[in-house]
DNA sequence: GTCTATAGGCCGATAGAC
DNA sequence: GTCTATCGGCCTATAGAC
C-alpha cells in the first residue's frame, strides 16, 4: 500500500540468517547481477565471485537460488517511484502540479535500473507468480493509489471533474507511460532525450485535462 | 542468426532448409514450449521430444538454440493484432466505433497467448535486441500506426479533434491498455472478467472522446 | 536426413577441514 | 562461518552408422 512514507516500525531481521557483512556483499552483488542479465544467465559462481565469497557461504545464507532471487527481486521492487512530497494537499496550478508528477514518474519509470527491473518481474513472474504480484502491489498499484487519492481531493476542491478518481488515476498514468514503456521495455539501452519526455509529459496532461477538466 | 524480416508473400521455402516435415514439427513444438515456458526453461532435448525428432535433426535444420528461438518469437511476433477491417473509413457512430476497436485491441492484448508472447520478448529483448525492435516494429507501432491513420482521417471528417493524430493513436491505445496490460504481463493466468473489460474499453473510450472532442 | 550414442562443459548444491 | 574441492546431473552440440 504505502510506498516509503516512513521507516518500517519493526527494524529486526526478517526472514533468514543474520545480517552480516558478507550477506550484504551478496545482495548487493546478486542484485546487479539479476537486474543486468536475469534469472537464467547468472549463475551461483558468478554470484560468488562478484561478491567476492565462496559458493559454500552462498548457500549458508540463502538455500537455493530461487530463494536468493525471490529477495533480491522482492527488495527491488520496493523502491516505490514518487514521495507523498510530490503530490501536495493545496494546488494552485493544477497543470503545473500534473506537469511535475508526470515528469518525475515518467523519469523514473524510464531510468535503466527501473526497466531492468520491471523486465526481470516480467520475465520470471511465470516461474515465481507471487514476485510478480509483490512488484505489482509495491510498484504500479501503490503508485496509482496514491495518485487516485490526491486526485480525489483535486475532485473535491473542483480543480478537476473526477468523481471516479480510480479510473482518472489509471488514465493518467496510462496516458504519461503512452508507448515509451514498453518501448523501454522491449529496447535494451533506450534513453529518449529529453525534448522527447517532456513532450510526451505536456501532450498526455493535455489530454487528462481536456478529459478530466472541470464542467 | 535468421531473423525474417518481412512475410514470406506467399508458399514456399524461406530461410535455411526445405519446409520439411520434421521442419515443420519442430518450429511448432517449439513455438509452444517457448512461448510457454521461456527461453531458459526450455532444453533442446524437450524440444526434440515434444517435436518427435532426435537432437541431431534439431541441429541439422537450426544451428543453434538461439537461432531457432529467434525464428520461433520472430514469426510469432508478425501475428498483427487487428486487421485493417476494423477500422472503416466511414463512420456513422464514432463512439461505437471506438468501442469496437478497443474492444477487439484489449482482447487481444490480454488473450493468454499474446501475453506470453511479450512476456517472451520483453525478457529476452536484453540478449536479442533485434528480436525486441522486430517485435515492436510488428507488434505495438504497426497497430499505432494503422490507427494513428484512421484517426486522421476521423479528424479530417470533424468526428474528432485530433491535430495531432498520431499522438491520439498513441493517446487511445495507452488509455485502453491502462493497468490491464501490466497486470497480465506480471500475473500469469490472469483473465480478467468480461465486465471489467468492457467497462476498461468503455472508460477509456469515454476519456478518449471528452480529450479529442470535435470543438 | 535421420537416427543412437556420447563428448565435453557448466551448473546447483554439498562434504569436510579449519 | 568460511573455505577448498568435488559430486552428480543436465545442458548444448557433435560423431558416425544407416
Amino acid at each position: 500500500m504505502e510506498t516509503r512514507l516512513a521507516p518500517a516500525p519493526c527494524p529486526g531481521p526478517v526472514a533468514e540468517g543474520p545480517p552480516s557483512r558478507k550477506r550484504q556483499q551478496v545482495i548487493q552483488a546478486a542484485a546487479e547481477l539479476f537486474i543486468a542479465q536475469g534469472y537464467g544467465a547468472v549463475s551461483m559462481d558468478a554470484v560468488a565471485r562478484a561478491a567476492g565469497v565462496s559458493k559454500a557461504t552462498l548457500y549458508a545464507h540463502f538455500t537455493s537460488k530461487d530463494a536468493l532471487f525471490a529477495t533480491i527481486v522482492g527488495e527491488a521492487a520496493r523502491q516505490g517511484p514518487v514521495e507523498a512530497a510530490q503530490m501536495p494537499a493545496q494546488v494552485e496550478n493544477v497543470e503545473a502540479a500534473l506537469r511535475a508528477l508526470g515528469g518525475k514518474l515518467l523519469r523514473f519509470l524510464l531510468e535503466p535500473r527501473t526497466v531492468a527491473i520491471a523486465r526481470v518481474a516480467i520475465a520470471e513472474s511465470a516461474r515465481f507468480p507471487e514476485l510478480g504480484a509483490a512488484f505489482l502491489a509495491s510498484g504500479p498499484m501503490a503508485f496509482q493509489t496514491q495518485v487516485a487519492i490526491w486526485l480525489g481531493r483535486l475532485h473535491a476542491q473542483g480543480a478537476i471533474h473526477a468523481p471516479d478518481a480510480d479510473l482518472a488515476a489509471q488514465h493518467l498514468g496510462a496516458l504519461l507511460r503512452g508507448t515509451l514503456h514498453i518501448e523501454a521495455l522491449l529496447t535494451p539501452g533506450f534513453a529518449p532525450d529529453e525534448a522527447r519526455i517532456e513532450a510526451a509529459v505536456q501532450g498526455a496532461v493535455g489530454a487528462f485535462l481536456r478529459a478530466y477538466a472541470p464542467q
